[in-house]
DNA sequence: AAAAATCTACCTACTCATTGGTAGAACAAT
DNA sequence: ATTGTTCTACCAATGAGTAGGTAGATTTTT
């Protein structure tokens, strides 16, 4: 037996993060899912349904995997590296965030699915910020400005390296940025742990 | 008398900036330009061919934005903010970076298109290495990984903050991260410019 | 347990608007 | 008169979505 829905979202969610919501259709989808056009419209009746499925599959997964970071690993800045380290399976695979993708095209798409990227964007920010706190109180980090505006700042970076060394430099590229914006965040003195500089 | 090919690159420029370039049209543009579809494709005979225009006269404004920064402005932590500020332009316009936009659709777009960008940030990323550089020189940047991995996350930051903040808390947000930024790159003990935090 | 009704998943075969793009005529400027 | 610009009038292909039907599994009724 054939999980065919959740298929349709595994592909769909890789189109999407390849070329962009209106840069693929459901023709692309059926025929990468061997599966008729209309029977795409069974599972979602509409493209922006697909889009509201992908968004909150993608979201589980986020949080899932935030909710481990947070329990295996005490450390505020190997957190953060670990949170790094999830967008660069994206590189590695040549996909785009999703919600990144979205939030691009955000003015042709519906209002109801903008909000529920702005939720996944804000979670991940909240999430950081209290890393980041907790971080500070131990004495392993140090935030310049307030731990919310940091916290911006380490989302909005590693979105924009995913974004861009997707097509420069690949994983190469992004664990240089990952590197130097962690190794930003540590108290003067204290060298990396991932660019093995010792 | 107008220049038709002007005012196409300009509303182009627009629309791809706020839907994405597989998300607007030849029709779409026809009408904000108020002019025939046809007449479009005797100014850009295809859509690669216009993406090509849109990004070389985005390309060339950069340029001399970059240029303008670095003659007015001798502080490296003052050229970064104001290299932000550039990006504020779109966060205030509710336009993402039209190199962003494409890049992320990058798998549905022609080769050359896809080299353009490349040598868009890469071109960023030097110039802001160079800053980066000149900056540790005269001692008025503390950077803890090489120039040019931080020069890569200053441009991702900013793409990221783009992208995002745009959605999220617009121009206050950014200019949050901008701030953000700036902070990690002064050397300990001095505050920040723009966050009045005195 | 058998029969009837319903549901799920998929199909073929459409609709109809929109897509990027073309051909060739009309108009405008020099 | 020629060149550059815009037009009308198309085209084939593709977009999302619909109509209506079929095979098989499940549930309900008897």
């Amino acid at each position: 037996m054939r999980d065919t829905r959740a298929e349709l979202l595994l592909q769909a969610e890789t189109l999407v993060r390849r070329r962009g919501y209106a840069g693929f259709s459901y023709a692309d989808l059926a025929e990468t899912v061997q599966i008729r056009k209309a029977s795409i419209h069974h599972h979602f009746p509409t493209k922006s349904d697909l889009a509201h499925a992908l968004v909150a599959a993608y979201d589980a997964r986020y949080d899932a995997a935030l909710a481990e970071i947070r329990a295996g690993e005490p450390d505020a800045i190997e957190r953060i590296a670990a949170y790094g380290a999830l967008y660069l399976g994206g590189v590695e695979a040549g996909l785009g965030c999703l919600c990144a993708v979205l939030a691009i095209e955000g003015d042709a798409l519906p209002a109801s699915l903008r909000a529920d990227i702005a939720r996944f964007f804000e979670k991940h920010i909240a999430w950081l910020e209290n890393v980041l706190a907790e971080g500070v109180a131990a004495g392993s980090v140090r935030v310049s400005a307030e731990p919310r505006a940091t916290a911006r700042m380490v989302v909005a970076a590693l979105e924009g390296a995913l974004l861009m060394e997707r097509l420069l430099a690949g994983p190469e590229g992004f664990r240089g940025t990952l590197a130097a914006l962690c190794d930003g965040l540590r108290p003067a003195g204290v060298s990396s742990g991932r660019t093995d500089t010792i």
